[in-house]
DNA sequence: GTCTATATCTCGATAGAC
DNA sequence: GTCTATCGAGATATAGAC
């Protein structure tokens, strides 16, 4: 069973949350589900219970504002399951491995539809919005570099830890397309003990290893 | 260098191909480069110099049918680049190498819109049309086919061929969003050599003892 | 600040002339 | 089969009452 969902929102109350907050709530589940482009503004409002003006009150850049903060909103809650799994780990190995069944497990109790909450988006507006693009790219660069640390901490080496966490996130999204296509979890199994292998390999071998 | 460009149509003529396939094509173009929703059917046929009725002429089913067939088109485009890359590579190792560093100098040639094909329809409509979730599907099940066949080919044991595939597919596409989000192919080239290194150890370890 | 009504545009889809 | 005109529904965005 995983450590926690991995859901953004789950575990805290929303209640008490501005209507500025709903609206992004609502915004992050929704677009996490179906993307950018699918996600109207008035599904938005509908989801927040918030009168449909408030987005142009709270977001006068309108939509791709509203997206841009949603992105980075929702990276820095995504990051924050990183800490969270590997503390609760004995390990970094069991840790790791712990964080992919985590990932599959949410994606199944979520019908399939809970995997990354910025992958979609990222894939639509790459080449058609660069503000969203950059709210994308500085997501990425932020869970490179608080992975890498992680890593470090749990005792990979400095030189290893950069390609490591690249090579983790890159096997957790493209597994996440795989599994919700195929609807099932084989991908993020597979990806989730190549990772701990990875990882246990460079625990074992700290010096650099030398490639042709 | 690649061995080829990894576009679908760039190396044939297209002016022989029918109103049917030019609208396809053109879908094909559009969807890789900004998904499903956003591609609208007029801006399909107008890249496809197609009149507006062909759509619903050749596709009774609308743009459902025919981002369904342009699915399954652009999937077996793809996988044609497989065989082609790995036949003129010496071995599978530098085929495997080959084909990541072909996906990067695409990626880079196109302005870093030419990546999956389907990837980012797969995100979108997973959770949204059946139809098209199925056909993604068969896409994917149809490549890990063939490139365990490949592996197999080229030396692996049939015990790690379907893992390791799942594997490759898996980094190359999580390696597209990153490398797209921010516009630096150093992901496809994180993943390229681990890809290779993950392939050459498959070679020199046959695991899980088989009688043949 | 909150909320409603509406303007304007573009979407997918259809009808029907040719 | 090809092509045009147009439909109704939905989109984003704005204006303005409260």
């Amino acid at each position: 069973m995983a450590v926690a969902g991995q859901g953004l929102t789950s575990e805290r109350e929303v209640g008490v949350n501005g209507t500025k907050q709903r609206i992004i709530d609502a915004s992050a589940h929704l677009m996490r589900h179906q993307g950018y482009e699918a996600t109207g503004v008035k599904a938005i409002v509908t989801a927040a219970r918030a009168p449909f003006g408030s987005i142009y009150h709270f977001f006068p850049g309108g939509k791709e504002q509203l997206g841009a903060e949603t992105i980075r909103w929702s990276g820095a809650e995504y990051a924050k399951l990183l800490p969270a799994v590997l503390g609760g780990a004995p390990d970094l190995v069991s840790g790791v491995r712990a964080f992919f069944a985590g990932a599959a497990d949410h994606l199944v109790a979520t019908d399939y539809a809970d995997a990354c909450p910025i992958a979609t988006i990222a894939l639509e507006v790459s080449n058609r919005s660069e503000v969203l693009r950059q709210a994308c790219a500085a997501v990425f660069d932020d869970w490179v570099a608080l992975g890498s640390s992680q890593l470090i901490a749990g005792g990979v080496a400095e030189a290893d830890a950069r390609r490591l966490i690249i090579e983790m996130i890159a096997a957790l999204e493209g597994a996440f397309i795989l599994c919700r296509a195929t609807r099932r979890t084989e991908a993020l199994d597979v990806v989730g003990e190549a990772a701990a292998a990875s990882v246990a390999a460079a625990l074992c071998s700290p010096a650099a290893p030398k490639r042709s």
